[in-house]
DNA sequence: ATATACTTTACTAAATTTGTCAAGTATTTT
DNA sequence: AAAATACTTGACAAATTTAGTAAAGTATAT
């Protein structure tokens, strides 16, 4: 249960690889592509998106690709995964873009809220440059392997 | 994203209908179905799993109905989740039914899995008596609303 | 000019979800 | 015994979502 989109997936993935890529200097889709295999024409779809929500921008022709907006550390995780799956919604009920009727007689309108914003801190504290330092997983309790 | 399924929720809110249910005498289905607005068949699915999966046993023929197996406290929204839509797998590679080929190289691979941690942790601290008593939600941080 | 490389839209096959339906079995009441 | 209640089981299908592919177009550097 809770699956997460190969698309969510793959994007945080594509951005990685954009953030780890030569500073200034572009980062082609075909790269990314090969790295994480992924098909470019998937990816075209992807990274588009990112782009329109403003994480990345792109530089076009010859030795063109695409460049972080802003710095590692201010791209979080959270922001990635929203621009392509909308936001964290585990019920219809939670989903900012529905909202629920009886939300109010509701016992489980209180647990799914709770931990739909414990996701979202989460992701949202988490950045590409966490990813780039391979650690500080984990949280309150220390991760076992 | 991260959607929960309409399985699992009305699993939860009919174990919460049979938790709430007078002590000791079982609760019909048919009551459970109007009370949670969900229907006969549907439920008739649900409950034969989670029968199955040891959380609640039935009492047949006519004043026949479900009754919990424990105590509320002893039943976690987890469980109940895990034993409709199997285990939190946020991704393929976190899935402990299928398994990462290259889950070495890859810098996702600690992210998720620390997610994973955290939710089932959540979902598992919550039981049917915190739904009872209608409260405690929230964790660490109070709730707003 | 030409090759590189991003841009955009359309479309579709596969998987999953969300149920319905029908027939059967067990138990209690009359 | 008969009837009514109520859980049990398995098959099946519509609707939705996911996970991509395909193709034609636009911009830029050499
Ligand atoms: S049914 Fe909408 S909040 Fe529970
Ligand atoms: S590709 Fe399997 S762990 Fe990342």
């Amino acid at each position: 249960m809770l699956k997460l989109s190969t698309k969510g997936q793959y994007g945080v993935r594509a951005m990685f690889e954009i953030s780890r890529g030569h500073p200034g200097r572009p980062v082609a889709i075909r790269e990314i592509a090969e790295r994480q295999d992924v098909s470019v024409a998937y990816l075209e779809q992807i990274l588009n998106t990112l782009r329109k929500a403003g994480l990345i921008s792109s530089v076009r022709g010859p030795g063109g690709g695409y460049l972080l907006s802003r710095q590692p550390e201010a791209i979080s995780i959270g922001e990635i995964l929203r621009s392509l799956d909308g936001p964290v919604a585990l019920t219809a009920c939670q989903d900012p873009l529905a909202g629920c009727v009886r939300a109010d007689g509701c016992v489980t309108s209180l647990l799914w809220k709770a931990l739909g914003e414990k996701i979202e801190g989460f992701l949202d504290r988490m950045t590409l440059r966490d990813l780039l330092a391979g650690s500080k997983f984990g949280g309150e309790r220390a991760v076992g392997a």
